[in-house]
DNA sequence: CAGCTACACATAGCTTCCCTACACATGAGC
DNA sequence: GCTCATGTGTAGGGAAGCTATGTGTAGCTG
């Protein structure tokens, strides 16, 4: 997958990731993994940069504890995230459309 | 839409526009926005250095012209061009997937 | 004729988000 | 001690969008 076409899709992903669970930075990144059957396999310099960015915009929340000796940051979602994922959502499905379209002549692929 | 989303996919958007037809930049940017009912409505400023870059890359060729009096550059697909509309077609099909699965949980959209 | 719109092209420079590269730490197993 | 797994961090580079800016011609209107 390139990295131009994941960008502007990351925010959401992460969102998405910590719908209705918190996990800590390594989790996301190996919930995100597992959750595309391999496909994404993000680098941490793409998703604690990322993770900041969100805090930093009142998306997500995280608090640090110490599990068997190590340090761990554990993100949520907040109210204003769990919006921010709807409307990311909202956006997808208009922007699969949009290009969807355009590209559309490609053979037995369907758009519903 | 964010600029951010439509990047990595314009290479491809332009690609499908050119496919089996000649046309030159300003019918490309025309044909975008009506094919998206306008939703794609792309600066010069990004279709003319995208045109540039297909071009390098060998994928799109283009040729001058005069047209009641004004110059026209015209492009078409090469056969490098319509390998890599067909390879961004599978990879489009790919990313929408993998990244539609992992957003997936937001109501009534499906995916097929 | 001047001004405006439509058509048609071009590009410099900025912004931003990915990735690479690099760094640190702890715990477990050999 | 070394390696791998777990867990975190960040500086800086690259590049593709967009904004801003520029050029030109044709046709219409006052």
């Amino acid at each position: 997958m390139k990295p131009d076409a994941l960008r502007g899709h990351l925010d959401a992903l992460l969102l998405a990731t910590l719908d209705g669970r918190q996990l800590h930075g390594y989790a996301i990144i190996e919930a995100l993994q597992q959750g595309s059957g391999g496909a994404l396999d993000l680098p941490t310099g793409t998703v604690y940069p990322a993770l900041r960015r969100l805090e930093r915009a009142g998306h997500v929340a995280s608090d640090w504890s110490t599990v068997g000796g190590r340090k761990r940051r554990t993100y949520r979602l907040t109210s204003a995230g769990r919006k921010a994922l709807h409307a990311e959502r909202a956006a997808w499905r208009e922007f699969t459309t949009v290009i969807g379209g355009v590209l559309g002549g490609g053979g037995t692929w369907a758009q519903t």
